[in-house]
DNA sequence: TATGAATGAGTATTCATTCAT
DNA sequence: GATGAATGAATACTCATTCAT
């Protein structure tokens, strides 16, 4: 006697392959842009590491460029989300904005993060460009909001929000440069320093205050 | 009455000529890299631009690769002069650093600061990309050792030179991504405001320390 | 009533029709080749014949070159074929020797001809080259071979292996450059002349003897 | 004092000058196309052998075309020198041809054997191409009638002239395809064997009649 | 006499994308 | 769901040829 599964039950589970094959499609890309670059890579790479055919991804992606797309939301996701978390949280503009540089760190170093940063206007159509830009520029406002906040609650001294955010998230994004899975810190080693630096500069303090919680 | 040029003179004459027009030939392929990115400018956009056919530019460059290789080396030797400046100049590891950051913020924002950025490897035959890695390891070296002077001098407080580095280069090279010459404040204005943030950090000093000299 | 076709039946069926296709290219190309020369005629050329566009041609082929290659390597098959059989025929050398003529001159009046007289070393890769080289070499030493056991069987009375060889060769390539299909004789009427002649020589035998089979 | 030169002879002297580098021109051609191909010779390549630029090899010849014409006139004076003393002679049929077989050979082995024979109608103009199928045909035509007066004056047994001559000119082309300066016999021995064998062929002469003069 | 500079025309090759099966 | 087959469009690069000097 066969269990008699839902039809219901069939099609979510199809949907349910369906989708995990698709975010396969979206890593294998994001790994393979992030080794060749995207335009040195063809789909016939990408199918090929997955053990398919080019027609087939068609299947799963309308489009090469919605796969640089794809991965762009993909990583972003973990930066929006330390956003959120860093809107709702109760503490300093500084420590909320270091907690995002923490998740920031984190993604940017995940598969997805070269694509994050690379994934140039250039590269897109106007459309896909347009929608990249928007959430770029969402990252970039909530972090020159908390840079904003910081100056306001007297967690952050002195700086020009823009030129700040735009410092802190350089740093950052060009980690996907220079990140390598297999021969570099962990990325939350490589967050701490970066807070370390970004909150007491350089510059030597007489005063012997630290990189701890801000007053 | 002729004029009594020298042949010497026309040969001298000649050769800056065609130095003149090869450096044209760069600049205006540093800009359409820039504008479109290097896979999307085709040769014919270049020469377009110049108002040239396209085999006149392989009469002054021998490859389009070359040509991004030829824009790298342009923009890097601005930073390069900074970084020997540094080298030479006698005042804090920080202070010299300092500099170094003056100077490749300007380089950035040169025409020739997004070839600097982007010269993927990716893009670049094996021998090529070999070369312009060489290229910035010898500035990333420049800067950390700029920071262990920094470090061992007292002027600069802590930190790991290499994270350092990165960190400062990174928000450095980011520039070339959002900098536009029209919109933007001038290279000096966003370095001193990077100066400002790279010394002094984001936690207000009770000390009453400024970003001036190093003691 | 649905035909009940194995899958089997239609993945070999493809793999035949494959085969079918790319046999059209390899010929179609012969054809082209040998009409216009290698550097004359462009992939379009070849795939107006064939009434595809040019990608096809690639789908089937890997390169330019390699048609050549394959040209070659069709025409050489009819050669190497007869030198196998008279390898292993029981004959006296020289009789042995014309059957390979006769294979010989069959092969170079087919559409193959040209390509394999004149696929030069010097338009293909040194790969290629090579590879060429050593199946042609291989026909010589057949030939060689065979005139060497002529002169120990007696059935061939004098004469250097090495250069008979090559005069024997020579006069049946050549063949590629006059031969039209529809205004000279037919291969096998070629061959019986050549024969004669390469037997009996220009100069009247005094003693009788004809063409035919050797003591 | 200074020596009268009548301005004639000057203009003589810059006559000969002209000529011996066009002749240079041409040869340095020959050699370029026996190695690499004509194709595969780009003009640049002989203007380097001869330390001179491109647009100067076009003072001396009006075309690449032309020089390949040349190449091949040169070449083929020696053979139709060779063609007209056998007219002259008074010899056997044979033994007439067999001088022009010795003067071929020459020919074909010197620098320019390799255009005679490669020059293909399909890399020249409808024009050009006409001109040398009209010297080969001279040629062919003329070997052809020695054959015809062997065969009537007794000197050459039996045969068809025109495959005769085929094949004779055939085995003597294609030395121009295995012949190194360096690592083959001189051409007179190369002839040597040749003729021995076109005038004995392979078969054993029961009569012990050998290659000497014809009856 | 020779050359630097420029060009027009041509060509192999790649690749994202489509579609019938 | 997946694929074999086909294609349109694009592009780097080469080279014979010309011409002012």
């Amino acid at each position: 006697m066969t269990k008699p599964t839902s039809p219901w039950k069939v099609a979510a589970e199809r949907e349910r392959q369906r989708e995990l094959k698709r975010d396969a499609v979206i890593l294998a890309a994001a790994r393979a842009f992030r080794e060749r670059g995207y335009h040195n890579t063809s789909l016939d790479d990408i199918a090929a590491v997955l053990h398919v055919t080019k027609p087939t991804l068609y299947y799963y992606v309308s489009n090469k460029e919605q796969m640089l797309f794809e991965c762009f939301r993909e990583g972003l996701g973990r930066i929006a989300a330390a956003c959120v978390e860093a809107r709702d949280a109760k503490a300093s503009g500084r420590d909320r904005l270091v907690g995002v540089v923490r998740g920031y760190a984190e993604a940017i170093t995940s598969d997805f993060g070269w694509c994050m940063v690379r994934a140039e206007d250039q590269d897109l159509s106007p459309g896909m460009s347009a929608r990249i830009k928007a959430l770029k520029s969402e990252i970039d406002q909530d972090i020159r909001r908390l840079v904003r906040e910081g100056l306001a609650d007297g967690s952050i001294a002195t700086g020009d929000p823009k030129m700040l955010a735009f410092a802190i998230a350089g740093a950052l994004n060009w980690i996907a440069h220079w990140y390598r899975d297999d021969a570099s810190l962990p990325s939350s080693a490589i967050a701490d320093r970066f807070v370390e630096f970004f909150i007491n500069g350089l510059a030597p303090r007489t005063d012997g205050a630290t990189a701890g919680k801000s007053p």
